[in-house]
This record gives C-alpha cells, sequence and structure tokens, in this order.
DNA sequence: GCATATCTGTACCAAATGGTACATACAAAA
DNA sequence: TTTTGTATGTACCATTTGGTACAGATATGC
C-alpha cells in the first residue's frame, strides 16, 4: 500500500481533465479510479461526498486560478506596478490562449453550463463569468476605452472565447480559436 | 396497446430535446422512455441502433432543417427569387435567434462537439458548421461584402452564435445572446 | 375474413453505476 | 516503541445502465 498522494489537490487537475472530455455523468468512478491509480478507498478519503465533491473541488481549483492569474491582474489598479492596463489586457491573451491550449481544451465551466448539470453548480458558473466580464472592463476602462463601451466588448471577448473553443473542437483545429483571440485582441485596441 | 406513433420521425424532436439538456450520456433509455411515453419494445423498434443510433437521427433532423431553413436560402443566388442576399441574411439572423430561444436552448451540435462523444458524430458536425460558414460566406459576397471578408466574417458569426449559447445559459440571461446577435447583424453590414 | 407486416408491453439479462464498510498498511508524533 | 491519525485495497451493496427476447396486440392488404 504505497502512498499515492499527500492531499487531495494533488489529484484535482486530473479530474479536471476527466470531466472536461467526458463531461459530467460521463464521467465515471471506474474511470476516474483508473485515470488517477487511486482506488475507492481513497477517492472516498478525499472525498466524502463522492463525484459532486470532486466536481465542485475542480470548479474550485479553476475559479482559484482564474482569480489569480486572470481577474486579480486585470483589477490591478496602475500604479501599483509598471504595467499599463493594455499590457494587462495583452497579458490576458496569452494567458487565455495558453490555458485552453487555443481552443483544444474545454472550458469545464463553459461545458457544465450548457447542461443539466448547471443547475448543481450554479453560484460558480455565474460567479465565473461576471467576475471576468467586471475585471476585464475595468481594466478596459483603464486603458482607455470609453466607459460605456468598455463591458460591451469585454461581454464580447467572453462570447468569443467560448464560441471560439466550441468551433476549434467542432472542427479539430485550434487555429480558428487563434483567429478568434487575434481579433478579440485588436477589439480591444492592442497591437498584436 | 394503443398505437402512439406512426413513424420514427415523430418522436426524434422530443429525442432532440433530451440530448441537449442532458448530453449523450446523461440521456439514459429510462429517461427517453418516460419522456416519448414508448417503451423499450417501440424505442428498439424503431431504433435498432440504440442510444446511438437515436442520436444519429436526431442529429440528421437538426442538418436537414438547418440545411433547408438557413443553409439553402443564403445559397440561393439572386434572381431565383426577389428577395436581396441582404435580406436572406436577415432572415438567418431572425430564424437562428427563434430556433435557439434567445440562447436559452442550446446546439446540440455544438455540445456534442466539445465531448468525447465528438468521435462518434465527427462527419456530421465537421459538415454542419463549415456548410454554414461556406453558405454565409457566399451570401455576404453577394450582400456586397468584399471577397476576402467573407469567410472571416461567416466565421465571426457562427463563433458569435455559439459562445452567446454558452454566455446565455451560464447566466441564466437570454439578452446577452440577443445583444450578440444584434452586434453579428451590424458586423454583417445589415440595419437592425 | 384472414394473413401478414407493423407496433408495443413485459420480463429478463449481464455489466456498470455510485456508494459503503472495514480490515489493513503506513507515517509521524509521543 | 508504542500510539494515533491518515491512507489504501478489497469485498460488497442496491440500483441503474444499455440491450435482448418474445408473446401479444394492432393495423393493413387481399
Amino acid at each position: 500500500m504505497a502512498r499515492l498522494v499527500a492531499e487531495r489537490a494533488d489529484i484535482v487537475p486530473a479530474l479536471g481533465e476527466l470531466f472536461r472530455t467526458h463531461g459530467y455523468q460521463g464521467t465515471s468512478l471506474a474511470l476516474i479510479s483508473e485515470r488517477t491509480g487511486l482506488g475507492k478507498g481513497s477517492l472516498y478519503h478525499f472525498f466524502p461526498g463522492g463525484k459532486e465533491e470532486m466536481a465542485q473541488a475542480v470548479l474550485a481549483d479553476i475559479d482559484g486560478w482564474f482569480e489569480r492569474e486572470i481577474f486579480a491582474p486585470l483589477r490591478a489598479s496602475e500604479g501599483e506596478c509598471e504595467t499599463t492596463a493594455g499590457a494587462r489586457i495583452a497579458a490576458m491573451f496569452a494567458a487565455v490562449d495558453a490555458y485552453f491550449r487555443s481552443g483544444r481544451r474545454a472550458c469545464l465551466v463553459g461545458t457544465f453550463a450548457l447542461g443539466q448539470v448547471r443547475e448543481r453548480f450554479t453560484v460558480v458558473i455565474d460567479g465565473y463569468f461576471w467576475r471576468w466580464q467586471v475585471a476585464l472592463a475595468g481594466a478596459l476602462a483603464r486603458a482607455g476605452v470609453p466607459a460605456h463601451e468598455a463591458s460591451g466588448i469585454a461581454e464580447e471577448v467572453l462570447v468569443g472565447i467560448q464560441g471560439g473553443i466550441v468551433l476549434a473542437h467542432a472542427r479539430d483545429d485550434s487555429e480558428v480559436f487563434r483567429r478568434t483571440l487575434e481579433r478579440l485582441r485588436a477589439r480591444c485596441r492592442l497591437a498584436p
């Protein structure tokens, strides 16, 4: 009985990839057990709430990552550090491209939003998109975009990212996603 | 044993709504049986291939509907009838808004594209988006949009529709979808 | 009226589902 | 070294899964 993981956080990323590619219902405990290498004993030790708690943990992990790597940097007001708001928006696009692997990786929040499972995770799903849009709109305003346009453009960016992921998957082609990001970047009045 | 349906086409729409909201794996035969009112006997009579054949039938049905109501009208060259290419594009947006119920109804093709199920239905998923984009690009060109821009704008429209659906679901708000369509309409240089 | 092809309900199947119980192995603190 | 809390594997559970078999009901053509 060699110990495989020290804490549950160690397998959350693997769980994330499973839920991404197989959906909530499509991710069976057998599959989870196989991919993580952990038996049911361990799984239910780390996640007493079973599959639902695993999904919640994954969503919290993703939410935390975006908060740290995307939302917070966007919100950081100028003066705190030397980078401009424009540079931070550019950094967001780069991070998004990397995170979603140019559209080859699905957005778990978006995937959950589309199905019936949404109801189980409403709060997280709702918060994720709202906080992203508000943070981006703020950065856009600080970058010189007229206040009444900022929120609309931010919404446009989120729509584009999600749509780009869908089309990239449908066509099995990451170029659609890259082109979309490029276009959105231009829409934010940033140099490529 | 009262007869409920004359032919399998009668229950395909109901199957579509089930797959839309519960996904492929989430749609169990028990659920199908309950919602359609048909027992397994009837279901396997109409769809000997089981669930997979049901999903294929639904996709074929959807594909046929879009071909008839969206793609073909877009392709129709001017002169065949009196409407202009611009009017046909406007009609497409209206039809899309109605079909997806302003984003409250998911796109089954998009949903399938995101998950692992994609592999089972690659051909249909691929064809659906390509034919749509090509037809729309043609109509745009005929409406006066420069040829080198038409395909890009068409892609932008498809991305926007899919992204709009995702965000409308996430926020449980159809306004995001309507705003997106409005914006895309403007992008096609059409009056609202 | 009768034969035939088309439907439909029920019973059944093996496999997989999410989940529980518990004895055992391990590591770190005492 | 013993103790204690943390992991882990295995066996097991009821339920549900997708799918089959088939007898009986219902239409339709002759």
